[in-house]
Formats: C-alpha cells, sequence, structure tokens
DNA sequence: GATGAATGAGGGTTCATTCAT
DNA sequence: CATGAATGAACCCTCATTCAT
C-alpha cells in the first residue's frame, strides 16, 4: 500500500521509455497501475484481463486497444525495468573508483546498496512480477541475463580484480566474489522487502554491518 | 530433463510421508511425474490438467480420482516438501557441535551445505515449483514460514549465539548473520542450479570459498 | 425419517412385482434404499451413482451389476408403484356397492381415503420420485396415464354413472365429477404430505369434512 | 408448443419487473425463450447451456455474460413469476365483496378463475419449471411459501370467515375451506393444462359447474 | 457376485480477444 | 478513442459406465 503512492512518476518516466515518446492517456496510465497490482497479487496467468478492467474502471476492449495482448501489456510494465535493474553499476564512470584507495569500495558499496534499496522500494510490484515471470518467459530471460546479468557481473568483475590485484581481495575466482557480494545484497532486500516487510529496520546499520561482513569476508585477515 | 531419474525415488517416499503408507498405482506416479515436470515448465496457473494427463498417458479423468482438485495435486506435490527443507538443521543433536572447538562450526555448515546441494539436486524441480507458488498459496506461505523459516531461524540462531558468547563471531545482530549465512547459501544454490545449470563447476572447491567467505566475514579480524 | 422403517417390506415386496421372482440380495436392497433417498431428495437427474453407491455402502460397480443403467434403477423403483396408485379402484368386486343404498358412495369414498392416505404415507418418497420424473420420462407418463389414468376415470365413472342415474348425482358431466373428486382427495395428501408435512392433523375427522364437502357439492340441493 | 406465441410479451414484461429497467437485448430474449423451452423440457438438472445456447443461436459464452450461472438464468425465468402466481388475491380492495350479497362469492371465484386461466395460459411452462424446481431450490420453495401460500391462504381465510359469519359457509375448519377451493381450482388448470392439453373444452361451462360444485359444498344445505 | 480404478464425453464456467456501435 | 456484447476455445471437474481383478 505505502509503495504505491510514487507509481504515477516512473509510469510517465515507463512512457518514455517505450519506443513511442507519446505520453500516457489517463486512461492507459489506470490500466497499468490496475495490472501493475493484480500480477503482483495473482501472478500473471492467475490474473484476467476483465478483472484489471475492472479495477482500472476501463471497458474491457480498451486494455486491448493499447496493448494487443496480455502479454504484450506485461511486457509493457516489465521489460523497462529489466535495463534499469543494473542501476548504479553503470554510473557515471567508476574508473575514478579504480584509482582511489581501499575506502572507497566501501563506499561503492554503500551508495550502490542506498541506491537499489530505494529502487526497491520505489519499484517492489514490479520486480515482483518480473521475477516471477522470468522462468515463463523465455524472451524475457534472455533480456534479463544479457541486459542485467552479464552487466553487472562484468562491471562487478573489473571492480574486484583491481582489488585484487592490490592484494586486498582473497584469491578466490572473481566469479565467486561476485556471486558473494550479490547474494548479500539480495539477501538484504528480500529479507526486508519479502519476507518480513512489515518489521521496521536501521536501514543505515544493517547496511553497514552488511559491508562489514562483505569487506571482513573479502580481506582474508 | 537431466534430474529426472532419480524422481521414482522419492516419488516413493512420498508416499510413506502421506497419512497413507498405502503404495501409488502406477498411473498415480506417473501423473505425479506429468505434473512436475509441466508445473516446472509453465507455472501452477499456466499448466493445465488436460495437458498433464495427456503426458501422463491417461485420462484426464483419472487425475481428479485421486486428486480432488488440481490445487490437490499441487499441495501432495509440494507440501511433503516443505517439511524436508530443513534437513540438517534438525539432524541429530548438535548439541555436541555447541562443545566442540572453533573449526566444527565450518564442519558444520561444510556438511550442511553437502547435504543441501545433494537436495536441491535431487529435488530441484520441486523446489522451482514451491518456490514459485508460495507468493500465491497463503497455506503453503504459512507453513513454509512455520516448518522452514521459524525452524531454521531458531537453530542458526542458537549456534551463532554460542559462537558470538565466545567471542568468535562480530557483534552484529544474530538476525543478521543468519542472514549472511542463508543468502550464501542460498546464492551458491541458485547460482549453480538456476542461473548457469550447465556450467561444470567444482563444489567442493566451491564451498570451501563460500564457508572461508562466510567465517572471515563472522570472524570480524 | 419417520417413514423409512417400513421400507424393507415394501422393497421386499417390490421384487416380487419384478418380472424376476428372484429375491433381492441384502446389497440390493440397500441400492434401492439409497437411491429412493437421494432421488427423492436431489431427483433424478440431480443425483449421481457414485452418491447413491455411497451411502449404500457399496461399490460404485455393484449398482451397474443389479441395474444396467441409472435410468433402470429409476423405474425398477418407480415401475411397480405405478399400477399399485389405482388400489382401491380395483378392490374386489364393487358391483356390490352399486347395489346398496345411498351411504355407500360415502362409506366407497372414506375407505378409498384411508386406504390412500396409508398408501401415501407408506410410499410418500416413491410417489413423489414418480410425479417428478413422469414429465420427462415418456415411458412412464404413457404406463401412468393407461396403468392409472384410464383405470380410475372409468372405475370412478361408472359408480358416478350410477348415482346420477338415482338423480342423486347433480346434471354435471361424469368427467368434471371425477375430476371435483380427484382433485378434493389429491389435495388432502398433498396438504398434509407435501405442504405442511409436519404440521399434526385429524385424519378423521379431515376425511368426513372432505366427504361432506364433495357429497354437499354433488348434491347440488 | 401452441403457447409459445404470446412469450415475447412477458418476456419485456420480465425484464420491467426487474430491478433494472433496462431492456433486453436480443439475445438476451433468445436465450430465455430457449431456457424456457429446454428446462421445461428436459427439467433444470436435465438441461444443459450447451444446448441453451445452441437453440438461442448464441454462443454458449454468451449466456454467462448475461447470467453469472445457470441457476441464475432459471431464477431469473421463475423469481418474477412468483409473485404474480398469487395474481387477483391482491386485486383492488376486496372490502366490496365483503359488503355485498352472497352472489358476490361466486363472482369472485368466477373473476378468479378467469383470471388465473388466462394467467396460466400464457405461463404454462414457466409454471411447470417453477413447480418442478421447487422442491430442489430451497430460496424457491421459500420465496413460494411466503409470497403465494401465505397471502393466498390469508386473503381466502377472510373471506371465507366472512361468509362463514354469516351463516353461508359450512362449520368446517377455514383451513380445510381453503382447501377445497384451492384444490378444485388447481384440478381444473392441471386438467386442462397438463393432463389433456390437446382436448377442447368449454371453458366457461367448466368454471361455473366447478363454482357450482364448490358453492353447493360449502352451504351445506 | 463384488470391487474400484479407469475412462472420456460432456458438464458449467472463464477468458483473451474481436468488432460494431 | 472507448465501449461492452459477443465469441468459442479451453478450462477444471463430474459422471455414468466398463472391466480386469
Amino acid at each position: 500500500m505505502s509503495q504505491q503512492e510514487p507509481m504515477e512518476q516512473w509510469i510517465q518516466e515507463l512512457a518514455k521509455l517505450d519506443d513511442s515518446d507519446v505520453k500516457m492517456t489517463e486512461k492507459q496510465l489506470k490500466i497499468i497501475q490496475a495490472a501493475v497490482e493484480i500480477f503482483a497479487e495473482k501472478g500473471f496467468a492467475g490474473s484476467s484481463t476483465s478483472e484489471i478492467a475492472q479495477r482500472a474502471g476501463v471497458a474491457e476492449g480498451t486494455i486491448f486497444r493499447h496493448y494487443k495482448t496480455k502479454k504484450d501489456l506485461l511486457l509493457s510494465i516489465v521489460a523497462p525495468m529489466v535495463s534499469k535493474l543494473i542501476g548504479p553499476f553503470v554510473w557515471n564512470e567508476f574508473k575514478d573508483v579504480l584509482e582511489k584507495d581501499h575506502s572507497s569500495l566501501e563506499e561503492f558499496l554503500y551508495d550502490m546498496a542506498i541506491n537499489r534499496i530505494k529502487f526497491t522500494h520505489k519499484h517492489l510490484k514490479i520486480i515482483k512480477i518480473l521475477l516471477q515471470e522470468i522462468p515463463f518467459q523465455p524472451d524475457l530471460k534472455d533480456a534479463f541475463k544479457r541486459q542485467v546479468g552479464m552487466k553487472i557481473f562484468q562491471r562487478l568483475s573489473e571492480i574486484i580484480e583491481y582489488f585484487k590485484s592490490k592484494g586486498e581481495v582473497i584469491d578466490v575466482p572473481t566469479q565467486s566474489v561476485v556471486r558473494f557480494i550479490a547474494s548479500s545484497f539480495i539477501g538484504l532486500l528480500a529479507s526486508h522487502f519479502i519476507l518480513m516487510p512489515d518489521q521496521p529496520w536501521d536501514e543505515e546499520k544493517e547496511i553497514r554491518d552488511m559491508i562489514q561482513f562483505i569487506m571482513n569476508g573479502l580481506s582474508g585477515k
């Protein structure tokens, strides 16, 4: 519930990411809102276009005027999110970091955590939908692997290897290190947004603890 | 596909876990096999009983003679798995470990990893189905939280706190420590079984690396 | 409920009315009992053979060993009742009555009422089933018309005309007079057995009142 | 068959009796027509929606766009009839009659007969359906008892008691008198519309004879 | 004779999609 | 552009009936 208010913002952003730079009509916006909620509640296959139309307050036919099929509607919601998941990893050149001292890795991880938490908070429902549907939509899976998996992996790899070359990261395959970091991040997000969404938490401290754990884990001292 | 061969084994085990110790008929076994495959492929809501019947080589009505509803079929597959997920956490009394030296934690984590990897390998499809359906089946979610979440959390908590009291684990909330460990494990499993199922890996080494990462991360030196 | 006890009696009578003079097995008897109850509760089309089997405590297949089809089962219950409905109309020679004095008509009506009330009480459920199914089973309808409608009509007609010839019944078409009488009888039965089955009633008095009404109505004084 | 022509009239009336005063679409009308015919032919449980759709010349899905369930379709046909069955009993104040002379009872019965015969003629099929389904649909049974049974009974009771107080009706329980009258009426209707629908009859004379029978029967002279 | 697993046609109902208005 | 009635394939499920045991 509390995550809903900022929805209109990014929906409008969605419109801009689409191939069309036409702005969404009000009805279209309501359709997307309704679809997001219902897909998140019941899953794609478990949702009916008629229920979406009803919650959106439009006629059943209206949905199909804007989206050729039900799957089109799903993709229009979920596809723009794929590319945005990489978020801070493609931030303005990270080269600087590589030049800086050891504390910068912590800083980078911290910024990344803050950023991805905000992002998750804002787009929680869509992320849920995306994760639910990836196993069943090969095109989504491919797009995800290519645009998210590979990109993040490469970016992190560069960084890790830089620090490994400086002897500050233990001699463990880079791929594993990436996994350690990613797992920790995802674990944090999943824990607070999905497993225990109602339990309050000290974001700042949790991030710091996690980063300490990661840094210790990697330093190998 | 490659995970199919051992299926008959555990299906027969399923039968024994049921309240009835009656053995399954051959058709029933085929229905379960087909259902597991199709649910894993398309998700529960995306699967049709007629397709299951077809792949099982039985009449559609036959399914409903054994399982009152489609959801019943799902639960008969997925419910027995819930309790088995806790696996080694309820192993024969862990008290011993608590008495032993530091290396025992590593040992425990190692055994746990080996065991859960084997378990995941054996039951991969059903675990996928379970994870996919938990968000949409409140009863599953509850059973999962109660039987898996709580149990594992409590078990790990005891162990963590023991080592914390010995000063061998950094002063971070136990809940977070549990999460670090769980995330690392799940990350390993997801990585090799789901994200890159076809890529060969050195199980032994990966586990050792992960445990080293965790131990370093927690020791805080 | 209270009408159930005498059921076994007439079921055994059913057996004797059948073309086969073989006696029913115990299972067959239970099947009939269960079928009567369920047909009466839910109607023929609304009943399932599996429910009948269950209530009878036999296997589904057992029903079809004794009755080729579900409709056969219905007819085996309902057909023998058809002929018995004419009851006292084929009593041992009524000729006597025709010779006797006017009071005999009353006497005849009284005996008839008593008899049909007992009969209805005993066979209520089956009569309900019969009436429910007559509109949908042409063979039943024909049998009913031929064996019940015509016979009763002819019998009553003779009697009526005898009394008309004596000037004791108003000059109204015999067919109408028959209808007056039949309607009154059926109204009494329906009222007490179907519309208000739980309300106690003074059978004796109700019959007397009804007969008085009929006699007055027909005498035309 | 021969009663079909006036159907469209009252179907349109049905629409007006509904909570919505929206007019029916042409397809909806055809669905109702087909349903009435098939329900009357085979009974509710014995009819299939696919056959109804076929006879109505619409797709099966179309039925469910207008009526949520098959039972809904039944009720939409049969429910409006329930209240209309009481017909002339709620005619504009009957008090006048009570003031008038003895002949008024005859007049009332005559008007009632004429009116109910027309009504039955017009709605025969639906009345059949209603009577067939009342035993199996508790809600229908309740509505019928409350809206029809009680109302008619009370109305007739008042009238009967008035004439009893004037000494013009024999001293028999009012309830019985009501039953005599109702039985005679229903007998007449059943006889001509159901038992012998093809036999021509002199409506006027039959009614007069019946009323004479009733009046004689009640006067007790 | 009795069983009950198996059948497959058919049941009522839902649903994504179309199209005349 | 929006509507919502109409579609018909597909859905889950029930059922009368069969037949190997």
